[in-house]
DNA sequence: TTGACGCATGACAGCGCTGTCAATAAGCAT
DNA sequence: ATGCTTATTGACAGCGCTGTCATGCGTCAA
């Protein structure tokens, strides 16, 4: 009985799988040489390639990931670890990611870290596990022992949305104490004298934003004390609103908000329109990110432009270019950010 | 020189890695009582057990998914094919997904789709090629080549985000012609007399609410002629306001619109504003989903509730159940709808 | 006491592929 | 013609794990 005609064991599958073995019996060659006309064609003759080709079409031949990675030690998976999945933010990383990744032969595998770091080390830990042909984890603050784990990994590893100067390998980011800073100078320059800083789900990047606003209002010479009102809840539009009744039962004077992020400012702006507040005029409102949303708003919403499709793209394609020994450039990508000055601080 | 000791051939790792055998010399047992002890406890003895679960800890062994899956013919990835990344609708969908499968030994693995049927057939074979533990596809509307695969694939599949009377295998969905219909309906009975259709990205889930629109005219005797204004552009906020403007100059009377999506329903809302509308009184606005920033919007959007995250969260749970020879309930779940009516269709 | 039975464990092969090294043919300067 | 390099192909083993079947041992009814 040839080992081809066996039936697989379990005998789970109807069908049997076409193999490498299959292809070369039908060419008539051995299946390493099957195997090289895949993945380095070059060093396989052009009339036994053209044949090869043939029979795998015929036959529907498709490579089996798990025996590649096996034989190789290597997988054509790249894990993208991020803190979660249904964040605007996030999701317009991962359509950079999947447009950078998209006629590759390589697979993205997504972890949800839900913005704890016990979860991230632990998912960085199966995702080595498999040996992944590169890695993406969101931010700089990654614990001691995923450092080292990601140092060690063997692969590429980029970190994005953020900047620090001792990148574990590549990085893709802006500043965010820079951002939120030009947002709060923004509001400054208009005229506003007492803005505030509202936010949620305060991670490590949320926290540098409210440096940079401090950093604003402190050169300006204005008081930080009371004009913030941050919470560590995850953020939503309706949470804008609350911080709002919050901030001015605490700081009534506040004639200007900068926002975490824009839903928290699209909240605040429905908040302050039921209030019969003149947005842009008497009361500032300047969100983070510039989702589509912001230019479309009644009035329309100042924002800081972010760049995450870029980011999620121009990480991937570090890694790509990693692994095709081609130049990755520099190891920090700052990808900057852009405000977007809109009615919502026009001033009159 | 003992295969344990031996260098790995490609040396392109620093630290060899942590086998079953290590684990295995240890504690002084074979391998596969080893495998046995972490897949089919139950199978070994407590005392064995608990010394290999010391060792497995010591030597912080984690078992090579790549071995595993050659081996045993399985694997641990649950493939998820979705249209979309960025659409809140799927973002939504994934986090039920994610937050099924935390916990439990799988893995997620993303499929983008693009919206593109062919795309959706070529994912499907390439997740078929690492054998999945399970196949969760969006929509009903699969190539027959795309059913055909779906049927053979050996594995629990789940089609989600819609209903029809012939799954290829489990289903979790609901009616969008019903759904639609119903928001319709409320259109009318709140009076009503000229309502619209606005839509984007005309898949035919969207098709299927435009029927519902339809449905629910026809019954009231309403005209539908000239009262839909669709594109098959992706849809965004400012769509909104660019369709409403397209539909008032082909139908001025319409005095209420049920968009496609509550991103097209935000953005006829805020072009409303500028036109100095009356939401709610006048002129009523529908939309569809009801995500989070409906209910803080001003006015508050009318919309019709779809349970996305249950969606994806409950389609997995079926498949887990298969896979743990646990009962998965139903074929076909209908999760149904709910319309959630506001200031935006109040009349007063 | 004996045979049947179930439980716990092990030996072995092989999943489908690729790394390594060897073999052969072809090309080329001397 | 000779020796050497380059291009093309193949043999073989083994990646780390699990399916299958075999083995040993204690238990229990007859």
């Amino acid at each position: 009985m040839s080992r081809i005609d066996a039936p697989s064991p379990s005998g789970r599958r109807s069908s049997r799988r076409v193999t490498l073995a299959d292809v070369a019996a039908r060419v008539g060659t051995s299946t390493i040489t099957v195997s090289r006309a895949l993945r380095r064609p070059e060093m396989v003759s052009p009339a036994l390639r053209a044949r090869i080709a043939e029979a795998v079409h015929e036959l529907g031949y498709i490579p089996d990931p798990a025996a590649q990675a096996l034989a190789s030690q290597r997988t054509s998976v790249i894990g993208v670890l991020i803190p979660s999945v249904t964040n605007n933010v996030f999701s317009d990383v991962l359509s950079g990611v999947y447009s950078a990744v998209s006629g590759t032969p390589y697979k993205v595998q997504l972890g949800n870290t839900r913005y704890r770091s016990e979860t991230e080390e632990e998912l960085i830990r199966v995702f080595l596990s498999q040996r992944p042909a590169g890695l993406v984890v969101a931010g700089v603050d990654q614990t001691p022992e995923a450092r080292t784990l990601l140092e060690r990994a063997g692969c590429p590893v980029v970190q994005i949305m953020d900047l620090a100067q001792d990148p574990i390998d590549m990085m893709v980011g802006f500043s965010h104490h820079e951002a939120a800073q030009a947002a709060t100078e923004h509001l400054i320059a208009q005229g506003y004298r007492a803005p505030a800083f509202i936010g949620a789900r305060m991670d490590p990047r949320s926290t540098r934003r409210r440096a940079g606003f401090r950093a604003a209002l402190d050169a300006a010479g204005l008081p930080v004390e009371g004009h913030e009102m941050v919470t560590n809840d995850a953020s939503s539009v309706s949470l804008g609103g609350t911080l709002l009744d919050r901030l001015l039962a605490q700081a009534p004077e506040t004639d200007a908000v900068f926002c975490n992020n824009d839903d928290l400012a699209l909240g605040v702006q429905f908040a302050a329109l039921r209030r019969g507040f003149r947005i842009g005029e008497s009361f500032g409102v300047c969100g983070f990110n510039d989702f589509e949303v912001n230019a479309a708003a009644y009035p329309t919403l100042t924002s800081l432009r972010t760049f995450r499709h870029d980011m999620g793209r121009t990480a991937m394609e570090k890694i790509l270019a990693r692994l095709d020994d081609r130049d990755p450039g520099p190891r920090i990508a700052d990808l900057g950010f852009r405000l977007m000055p809109r009615e919502s601080t026009r001033r009159g």
